[in-house]
DNA sequence: CGATTTATATATCAAGATGATATAGGTGGT
DNA sequence: ACCACCTATATCATCTTGATATATAAATCG
């Protein structure tokens, strides 16, 4: 099999805040969740007939005196137990898949001038993301300062701007590091010396 | 269409380092860039048969005195430059999803009791992956110094030891704060604080 | 005023990724 | 003889996702 459906926990979540369309909930996901969590259409409208025919939503159309006509969700009664159920089971760890890494480690086959490239492009990236969370946290405090669920979203916002100012102090020491990287001259495989090594080719988990 | 196969690339990138079996690959894969990227038999066996296809590496059978035999796999001339003209295109962001952060920025659904205990585990979790890394930077220094490629595995091995530093101080700064939560008395959702914000509903990036 | 662009809204497809599972030979212990 | 474990290859069903299609209506623009 392959793994649970998640995508289906993350759109409960969002209708637990308030009816939406699917329109809606790409927008609502982008705004909140979206850094960290990302929903598409193409899994928000055929999750919404699913949850549908499993009795843990209910739609009703709404027809927009400007614009086309909206199927709106809400969550019913078995959809928050469902929500409420996923709540209370132990998260799994994600699996992380980074390209900019994978073509570090593979470094040696490709010039200086590129892989800077690539870190400062990535870089700047994360410093417009890391001040825009800087920013959300600040408005929200003086904004929405008692909200109930304000300590849950300061603390997912925290993550991020933890996370992302060690990156960036990450990305200017690798960048360093590369104006000055001094090639030796052996060719032994990284795999092979932790393969070989003490716990017997066995990592820790 | 879904997206470009990367997993075809990664596996160029460790036969790149010296011949292997699907096996070897995936025990490969585990020690040296299984923190940052993962591969499973599913995707390493069928992308394997989909490389000789293309040409990209070629194969032979070794049978093993002890044990079943080996179909190892080498790269080809054209694989050389298949995996080298890939590194030098642009990496591009990998999306991520984070299940505990989902579960937390709903958490005033959920009991601080679940949410701490969430979080004691991933921190241990954290913790032991820090150490492992560390560890793995002092034994590549002191017996492999003189590699071609130790400047690009020290790279991708800080890039972990920054993030989970920072993690750690994440970890232990949020379960203090939810050992002291107290909930505002509002109900507004986030999702539409942050849709109505100045920016007109887009995000930056 | 007609043309193009942009925003709203729903939907589907092909390709890729992945956990689970199947199969099988060999080794070591009890 | 049986069980547990390791090596080794392989496939399936499900989930995930970028790209694309379709349609309405508002906004921009020459």
């Amino acid at each position: 099999m392959g793994r649970r459906n998640k995508s289906k926990f993350a759109i409960l979540g969002l209708l637990s805040t308030e009816p939406m369309s699917g329109y809606d909930i790409k927008r609502a996901a982008e705004a909140s969740i979206g850094y960290f969590w990302q929903e598409g259409y193409s899994s928000i409208y055929p999750n919404l007939k699913k949850l549908l025919s499993e009795g843990l939503v209910s739609n009703k159309v709404e027809a927009q005196t400007p614009g086309p006509d909206r199927i709106v969700y809400s969550l019913t009664e078995k959809g928050w137990e469902e929500l409420k159920a996923w709540l209370m089971l132990e998260p799994e760890p994600e699996p992380v898949r980074n390209e900019l890494l994978l073509k570090l480690f593979f470094g040696e086959h490709l010039d200086a001038k590129h892989q800077i490239r690539y870190l400062e492009k990535a870089r700047v990236a994360n410093e417009i993301r890391l001040k825009s969370l800087q920013s959300i946290v600040a408005r929200l405090k003086s904004e929405l300062p008692d909200q109930s669920g304000l300590p849950y979203w300061l603390i997912t916002l925290k993550f991020g701007i933890h996370t992302r100012t060690a990156l960036d102090a990450w990305f200017e020491e690798t960048i360093n590091d590369l104006k000055t990287v001094v090639k030796g001259s052996g060719s032994k495989p990284f795999t092979k010396f932790v393969l070989k090594a003490a716990d017997g080719g066995k990592n820790v988990e």
